[in-house]
DNA sequence: AAATTATATTACTTTTCGGTTATATTTCTG
DNA sequence: CAGAAATATAACCGAAAAGTAATATAATTT
């Protein structure tokens, strides 16, 4: 899965509601159902999404389907916005160096 | 500007580049049509969204216009990230748990 | 002042997305 | 085995997104 696909599956809310209530543990659809705002459908469909992804996986269980999180590939995305805490983290520099500077 | 707006502008894959170009300098609407495969207008649409979302800011030098990263907003979409290192890093805990064994 | 350069905005089109309802599929239960 | 429960898929729809060509705006140069 590439970077582009990832960003664009995180870049919908629901997606990324479910995938924060998967980082307790498995769900089944309908305890996501329960939790989202959305059809059953509408779940079904994320979760497809979030599955091609490899964002899930699942595995059955009787009727059940359990979903569970597969957090690796948000470490590619997490890796692009690392060239840009430099700038965050100048910021805080800046601000030290102008404390500093009133202190001496 | 909220985080489902923000992860929305960052999953166009042109504005991403635009920032990683602005993470070296300055730019002119210019430089960065020419750095992209879009059309003038197409990269002035982006650099819209980019402004309103406060990733960018402008300055006027005669027509030209200096856009700047701004990269503060980021750090709020990078904090949805944390709580899923565990994940990967307990991954890695697991490996070398294994590894220890290995050794004993 | 006219022509040129740099950028923004408008209007329009095509495609994609997210949602819903209806239906199919699978497994459990009485 | 019939009905219920859980989930997935299909078909459809409206809204939004991204792109382009045409045009407007502003500053520069000759």
């Amino acid at each position: 899965m590439n970077k582009d696909k990832l960003f664009e599956v995180l870049a919908e809310p629901n997606r990324r509601r479910m995938l924060d209530y998967l980082r307790f543990r498995e769900r089944t659809v309908g305890e996501l159902v329960a939790l989202s705002s959305l059809s059953q459908p509408g779940v079904s469909k994320h979760l497809r999404i979030l599955r091609e992804a490899n964002l899930v996986s699942v595995r059955k269980e009787a009727q059940n389907h359990l979903y569970r999180l597969n957090a690796e590939p948000l470490q590619e995305i997490a890796d692009w916005f690392e060239p840009y805490r430099q700038f965050w983290s100048s910021k805080l520099d800046d601000l030290e160096n102008a404390l500093d500077e009133e202190r001496e």
